[in-house]
DNA sequence: CCCTTGCTGTGAATGATTTCACGGTGTGAA
DNA sequence: TTCACACCGTGAAATCATTCACAGCAAGGG
């Protein structure tokens, strides 16, 4: 089955399913890889690859079928259950990201949010508590939790990220502008504002 | 001079000249290509390699310069004069980006932004007035802003790069999830944070 | 002064990813 | 029925990116 996707296809198939979804909302039914191509800024032979390696399959005459598609896709991307999240830093960032993910994503949910800041722990932010970082040791564990937004100043993001190794985190959203030490086995994915920039920058001039 | 150099060596440039801010900043005079390998996840050929196709050099015994190695980045990806951004769409998100990025890049200034909600124009946002959307068009090539940040709901965010490829910009920064139709020629980078997410969810579980 | 060490710069090799290209197939039109 | 078409699945080729490996060199030690 699963002989090696590579984070790129991850990366795809997350987005083949972002649109397949809205695909399905506006009825249809059937889809080319062409069609998922153009709406993901990618090419046909790719996205044939792509989900040849999740081992889905079309018809030559109508393509894709959509509901069976977001299956695969879905069986492939989500865990059986849905993940649990924390989340680290309930500053500016931190509360955005928190408002934004409510309910948008059904399997990934943010159960436990974590601050230094007296004035924030032992209030409810969206409906849910949020504690001291200093329990994040004992909270991450008991509720299995293996994935964490990490929304701390640049300066505290390595202390904090080697507190949830410790905890038993595999999996970072880093929103701080530094790279993060992690041992091997834990995936760190930074959203770099200053580089994305910089990066843009530079190609609006080429 | 610029034969070519590629996106993602573009990147790191970025993420070394941060790097080597830093480093400068605590003393640093010399650092050899595995220190800025480590400090930003690459290896020292890569980093080398980078450095090769801006062509800086550094010696065999001390390593780089920093100083001359940070002008070197710099003159590679700055452009001559300051760049000025637009940021369009001030809601949560917009205002906690143009709040992180004042002062923060020296080289890249917001310095006008757009919103549609009367409630928001004709106010001044950090300093900055706030410009109805409508007023884009000859906004922005009168001040030679070639780049935008794009904070405005999913539904809007074609729209709005419409107006935005029709005013002459060449760089466009998307926080929206959703796939951007632009001409070639115009370079989309987007901040996919539910792309991210679900990408670390994958992965940390793998 | 010469040897050792550990670095840079870079051609060549390797590895990863994308694209090409085409056989096989179901569909609709004549 | 038969043909033309357009698409899927996929081996092979091409392209792109990274790593290897080593010549050449500067510095420090004996
Ligand atoms: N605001 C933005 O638009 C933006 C954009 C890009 C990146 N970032 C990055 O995101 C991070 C957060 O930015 P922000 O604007 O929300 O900052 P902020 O100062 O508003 O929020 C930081 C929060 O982290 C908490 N905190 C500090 N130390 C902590 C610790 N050790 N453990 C737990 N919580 C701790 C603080 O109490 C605060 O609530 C920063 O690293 C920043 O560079 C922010
Ligand atoms: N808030 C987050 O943490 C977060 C995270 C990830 C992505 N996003 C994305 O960022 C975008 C903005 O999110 P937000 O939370 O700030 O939303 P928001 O509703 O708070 O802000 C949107 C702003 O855009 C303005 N706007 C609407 N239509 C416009 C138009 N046609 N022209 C100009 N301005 C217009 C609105 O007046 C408002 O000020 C959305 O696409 C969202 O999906 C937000």
């Amino acid at each position: 089955m699963s002989v090696h996707v590579s984070e790129r296809s991850v990366r795809r198939l997350s987005l083949y399913r972002r649109f397949l979804l809205h695909a399905q909302a506006s009825g249809s039914c059937y889809l080319f890889s062409h069609d998922i191509a153009t709406a993901t800024r990618t090419s046909a032979a790719q996205v044939r690859r792509d989900l040849m390696a999740i081992s889905s399959s079309g018809t030559a005459s109508r393509g894709y079928h959509v509901a069976d598609l977001l299956k695969s896709i879905s069986h492939f991307l989500d865990a059986p259950a849905p993940q649990h999240v924390a989340l680290i830093g309930l500053g500016n960032l931190g509360r955005a990201v928190f408002a934004y993910f409510v309910g948008r994503h059904p399997n990934l949910r943010i159960t436990l949010t974590f601050d230094i800041d007296p004035a924030k722990t032992c209030r409810l932010i969206n409906g849910c508590p949020c504690h001291n970082i200093h329990e994040l040791n004992d909270l991450c564990p008991t509720h299995g939790i293996r994935m964490a937004i990490l929304t701390v100043p640049a300066t505290e993001a390595q202390t904090v990220t080697d507190m949830l190794v410790r905890g038993g985190i595999r999996g970072i959203v880093n929103f701080a502008p530094v790279t993060l030490y992690v041992p091997v086995g834990v995936f760190v994915e930074t959203m770099d504002f200053s580089i994305s920039l910089e990066t843009a920058a530079f190609f609006s001039r080429a």
